[in-house]
DNA sequence: TTGACATGCAAGCAGCTCCTTGCCTATGGT
DNA sequence: ACCATAGGCAAGGAGCTGCTTGCATGTCAA
């Protein structure tokens, strides 16, 4: 499946996804129930399973999360630099800036 | 109304409100009219002035977006200062990094 | 004042998002 | 083999989002 930018922004809107980025920020390379449990006891959301699983795909389509499977653990992993490219879009607005703006590289 | 940091990322997530950002980027102090005819002929959306009149109001509601009335002009103005929070916030995570995470000012 | 212009307000609707529910697969321990 | 564990798949629904439609308000020029 290709991917626009977009789907970052999308990834980042929702609060619980913006957990899960800060707990893998803190611990990175968590499990699912892993993560459900830290979710819990560290920020204070509910989360069930199947929710943080359907979070995790998200930021996975997105390429903020990449997993490595091992038995039957699925380890998740941050990858940030998708965020690296978007940080500063409309910060560092000069003369000769890079063009961050929205494209769609698939078709 | 008081609002969280949250609602700056909710605001990001579409990409018309991004292709807004990026036109009063290019060109600060517009108006409704002018956002509509620019967001057309440079951007390539057909968004009617309904719609991206919503979405100023969610720009601003955000803290991205600051407006002026004069006469029966409103001036619409990029306010960078919330972007320049949640930027880096998954990205210079040391030890001393500072707490970026969502919180509620409001109750 | 009359009309054109710039914007505001609100109801309604299709589509999407997030979550739940229920069941299924697969791996590892005993 | 058996069971517990870790995770996957898919349908359904409540609520939200983005847009349209229609009308109202307010400003300026003639």
């Amino acid at each position: 499946m290709v991917l626009g930018v977009g789907d970052v922004y999308k990834a980042l809107a929702d609060p619980t996804r913006r957990a899960i980025l800060d707990e893998l920020a803190e611990r990175d390379e968590q499990t699912l129930f892993e993560l459900c449990a830290r979710l819990i006891s560290k920020h204070d959301l509910a989360s069930s399973r199947q929710a943080v699983s359907q979070h995790l795909d998200v930021l996975e389509d997105a390429g903020l999360v990449t997993t490595r499977r091992e038995g039957r653990y699925k380890f998740h992993h941050l990858d940030r630099r998708p965020l690296q490219r978007l940080a500063g879009r409309w910060l560092q607005l000069s003369e000769d800036r890079e063009d961050h703006r929205d494209q769609c590289p698939g078709r």
